[in-house]
DNA sequence: TGTACATCAGTGAACGCGCGTTCACTGATGTAC
DNA sequence: TGTACATCAGTGAACGCGCGTTCACTGATGTAC
């Protein structure tokens, strides 16, 4: 049973597509290639049809999501982007969240070409968190830049940290709102003396 | 070959501490029983008459980190703490760096009673964290709270962003290099005003 | 436009492998006398 | 203090299981005429 050339376009790509979920809500090694196939609606065997490794969809979902998560970003101010991404609502729900956030663990120890994806997946959030700042001086656009970085990894922290905590626990849920009080105020406030 | 109820404790206690090393340097799912066992100088057919279970272990192990880490951080002040948290050293030796660093994104994934050592462990760093603060005021207790809870999570997403680009990537040392010089200015500076 | 045939995405059984766990056995330890 | 025996940490083979990957096969698609 041979299938056109759309569908096996569109098979491919809802492949990739569950597997970012699905990566992001158990980790590379807690979803195997025939869970991956059978949620796509199709059987694995035809897997390597597509890809030539399980470790070459890894790359490739977390290409996916972490370029879905810059597309998220481009809209909404940075004020707005720190008050969703540091909700109840992010924390538990890892499937459709942050790539970073739901996978640097797990991308610490995986090969170098993934790594590189994660590098180029921050890069490019910085670009377009950054991109709201339009001045032309050197100076401040690296401080930009800085103020980015430093925002994202307090962010990523704060998820990743309540996550680790209990279901429900006081402790997960406070985390949060330290975190996004201090983020908010630091980004109102000037930049800080050196 | 009956062994010593002296050997039997120094035994069970070299499991958990290379328990601990391991699964800081490789997650909860890329060590084996076997491999862990053969690490304390034993075969795998033992295992099973000092743990329960695989999972047991790793909240054994999970706890003796995440002791380990709040007895390094008790002589050192806040700032030592922070300089020696961010560097390179810690980022590029997770298997005798931060526990909560290395498998927060692995806890993420575990039972709730792994996730509870997890709790307990944050809990018992921040009243070290914290004990530095003097005061019997209870606003500016609360104060120092939210700022070590705020500090924790900048300093672990530091190291678990710059963990997840490419070993000598310059990305990964500007990510720890602008979080340690941001956190250090904030422990500086007053309370950030709501 | 219609026919004949090569292509190749998808199927499902099978592969070897390493995993967590169990088990019968060993033999020095530690206890009872 | 010396002897006899029960205990149980440690051994290594074996278990079932699920994993990533391979393979012979299918049959509609898409191409060549």
């Amino acid at each position: 049973m041979k299938v056109t050339k759309a569908q096996v376009q569109e098979n491919r790509a809802r492949i990739v597509a569950m597997a970012s979920v699905l990566f992001r809500e158990r980790g590379y090694d807690g979803v195997g290639v025939a869970e991956l196939m059978a949620a796509a609606g199709l059987t694995h065997g035809g897997f390597y049809k597509h890809f030539k490794s399980k470790a070459d969809l890894m790359a490739e979902a977390a290409a996916e999501g972490l370029a879905q998560s810059a597309a998220n970003t481009a809209d909404i101010d940075v004020v707005a982007f720190v008050n969703q991404y540091l909700s109840r609502q992010h924390r538990d729900a890892p499937g459709d969240g942050c790539t970073m956030a739901a996978l640097c663990g797990d991308a610490a120890r995986q090969p170098e070409s993934i790594k590189a994806v994660f590098a180029a997946g921050i890069e490019r959030q910085l670009a377009i968190l950054e991109s709201s700042n339009e001045t032309e001086d050197e100076s401040a656009k690296r401080e930009a830049r800085a103020r980015m970085i430093d925002t994202m990894a307090h962010a990523v922290g704060a998820i990743v940290l309540s996550r680790a905590c209990p279901d429900d626990s006081p402790l997960a849920d406070e985390i949060l709102e330290v975190c996004r009080a201090q983020i908010l105020g630091q980004l109102r406030s000037p930049p800080a003396p050196i």
